[in-house]
Parts: C-alpha cells; structure tokens; sequence
DNA sequence: AATCCGGTTTAGTTTTGACTAATTTTGTAT
DNA sequence: ATACAAAATTAGTCAAAACTAAACCGGATT
C-alpha cells in the first residue's frame, strides 16, 4: 500500500473526523459539515472518495470513522498543526489566540524535513500550547495526565489548567488576558448558578458555564 | 481598487512574469509554459483571467507584463519566497539546495504577520542566499552592487560571488560543494575552451561555461 | 509575393471539490 | 402502525485550472 498524495482537503476531512472522534465516538455528516464549513452533501461526496481510497469506512446513514491508514495521515497532519502552534508561540512571537489560523495553513505543506527541523529546535514537545497532545514522529500519542472539564470539579481546592478546548479567537483572547491557560494553576472557589468562580493570580473571576466546559483541569503537581 | 484574493497558480504565474521580464524584457507563453510547467494554451488560459483582473496586459501574439498592480503582488510574493529562503537556511538549519522547494510551497501562505516576524528575526536582510535581493516591505527592491555573469571576465583576478542565478537543485548542491557560493572570493585562472578555470579556497576547478554563465561576479569589498 | 514553421490561440474535455434542489432513510411520537 | 422531522443521500450544476487537438498568425526564406 503505497502512499497516496491527498490535497488539502481531503487531509482536513481526515483530521476532523479524528478529532470529532476523540469527542463523539460517532461522527456525522453534519458534524463534520459544519467544523468544515461545507454543506453536507459536499461531505457526503468527499467521503464516498475517501471511502473507495481506504482511508474511511463509512456505514451509509450512520456515520464514519478512520481506518488503519487513515488514522496516520490524521495523525501527520495533526502532529504538523500543533508543533507549528508551538513553534509560531515559542520562536515567531505569535499571540495565544493567532496560532491556529496559521499552523492550520502550513499544516499542509510544510516537508518531513520542515516537521523534523522545528521538533528537533524545541526538543521534541509532547504537548501544544492550548494543552493538545502531539503525536510523536511514530505517530503514538503521547502520555497525558488525566484531566477533567473544569464545571465537573466540586468543592474548593486548587488545581492546574491542563488544555483548553477551543479554537474560537474571541475566548482564546478573552482566556489569555485573564491567564486561564495551560500550566497555570488556578484556586477554585465557588459552583455558583451564573459560572464558576476562580481565582487566577489573585485575581477573581466569574467563568461562565459554557466557557467552563472548554477548560480541563487536573491535580497540581503533586 | 481593493485587493482582490489570488489563487497559487495566480501567484506563480506574476511571480514568473515578473523574474523573465528581470531577464528577456519581452515574456513569452512559452517560457512561462515552461517555467510552471505546464503547457502553452493553459498560459493563454490564465494570462486572459489575469488580464480581465488588471494585473496583466497582454498583446496576443506578442508578450505579457505586469500592470502596476500585478507587480505588486509578485513583488510580495518574491519577498515570501527570498525571506523563507534565509529562514530555512539560517534558523532551520536548511541546506543551500534545499531552501528553494520549501519556499517554493510556503510563500503562498504564510500571512503579513509571518513575514513581519521572521524579517524582524533576521534583521531585514536585503539578499537571500543565492544572493538575490529581497523586496522591501514597502516592495522596492534594494540596491545591489553590479555584477556581471562569471564569463564575460577577462584576465586573471580575484573577484566576489554576487549572485547564482539558477534553481536546479543539482546544479546547487555541486556549487555548494565547491563552495562556488554568494560571498565567496574566488581567484580567476583563464578563460578555456572547455570552462573557466577558478580557484576557491586553495582548490583549483574547471568550471563549465553552461555553470559558468549562471554564476555573477562583483569586484572584492573595496 | 507565396510559403512554411514555430509560436499562439481557440475549442472542447477532464478533474476536483464545492454548491442547490429533490429524494430517501431512520428514529421517534402519536 | 403511521406519520413526521431531522439527517443523509442522490442528481445535476458550477468554477478553477489543467489538458489535447485543431486552427491561426506572422516573421523569415525563398
């Protein structure tokens, strides 16, 4: 089975569905028209191709998923996205919330030699900026540590922001500027109706809900 | 006039314009079928698009070139590609025949923020590597000293590698093993029938006029 | 002036990946 | 059991950018 060249559509159709995965366990046309900002039957017809290539098994009506090979060209072009946010962070200057548009371009076209060059430059990161796992060169996910979405937590007690799970500017701005990112650690006061009240830096905060489901968190560095 | 949004074929075809004008001073469909690789009723094809967009003007029969506008487009697009150029050889450890493939893909996308980032890195450099001057943010292209193609050199001298005009890859990876590289001092020898006898660094070479003629020459740092 | 030939253009086809409109399926609610 | 609504699929269209084959200039040669 030799390797196929796939466009850069077909390559975003292969990582949205890993990542629909990782949420859903089901992926639906619909979902992945809207993430791909298509109409369904574009995705219908992108699948079917996908389909004859061995790239996705698709139960007509029900839904679709990876196969072997497919799930290692996801896993390429999402281990391309999230070195190049790393790297855009680290050595280019690039705010929080700018680095996905851009590593969502060069994810495409940047060469093995370019992927190898920046993983070498930042010695091989496990994880992104907003938390996300980086598949190694063997295309393995790396170990994280378990994480739970910050509404689920009860209590007071402090804890450390693991990932954020989101890729919307406005709350990754919005995030950034009160500190709510991964690696920082935040003291967690009250589950009140309105949010969830945090303190971040001696600062206190009222996180809505539906941001609050965005935030995973974990135990501090015990 | 707003700026419209331009297709990589677009971007190519302008690019392409714009460096045989730099040469032939009248650009046929054919050299540029054979530039992008691609055949001669395909140029025709895009040429009128280009023209309907005044970015081109075309007498038929006779030639293309760049409106104002046109040239300012290619113009951005060489300023991507000869910043890339230096980037991937000076920060990603990139090898002199490797840069130009590479740049060659991400010059079309990487944004204004991109390029503000990795010119202000290197501190506004004025020529890429194979020693080609890179246009100014503000698309002026920066002065160079003058040069002439290593055979049309009579006697025997000491002169500076100013520019290698070719993008083969194997032609650049032997110059760069002989180090007949941009900066370099060579010593002239004589002028053969067979080539152009150099010498660099203490060796001594035969250098083929067809090389010959792709390498520029400035007088040594008076 | 007529011819010829290389370069250019026209005409028509193909592929890719989107779209809309219409139809079919599936699961749920009556 | 039937009907309905949401989701999925089919059928057919469009635009971009390439292609081949065929027709068409226009400058050099005779």
């Amino acid at each position: 089975m030799e390797k196929p060249r796939l466009s850069e559509s077909q390559e975003d159709y292969l990582k949205e569905i890993f990542k629909l995965r990782e949420l859903n366990d089901t992926v639906s046309m619909q979902d992945l028209a809207r993430k791909l900002e298509v109409r369904p039957p574009s995705v219908t017809g992108m699948i079917k191709k996908l389909c004859a290539m061995d790239l996705v098994e698709h139960e007509p009506y029900k839904g679709v998923k990876l196969t072997e090979t497919g799930e290692k060209i996801a896993l390429e072009v999402l281990r391309h996205h999230r070195l190049l946010e790393l790297y855009l962070a680290r050595h280019l200057n690039y705010s929080w919330d700018e680095i996905h548009e851009e590593a969502e371009r060069l994810e495409h076209v940047i060469s093995e030699k370019f992927e190898a060059a920046i993983a070498d430059l930042m010695d091989h990161p496990t994880h992104d900026p907003h938390g996300d796992p980086i598949p190694t060169a063997e295309l393995e996910i790396p170990y994280s540590p378990s994480l739970v979405p910050l509404p689920s937590l009860k209590g007071s007690k402090t804890i450390v922001i693991g990932r954020v799970m989101t890729q919307d500017k406005d709350i990754l701005n919005l995030l950034s500027r009160l500190e709510l990112i991964p690696g920082q650690e935040i003291e967690l006061i009250k589950n009140e109706a309105a949010g969830i009240r945090v303190k971040v830096n001696g600062s206190q905060y009222l996180v809505p809900h539906t941001i609050a489901r965005l935030i995973w968190c974990g135990s501090t560095g015990t």
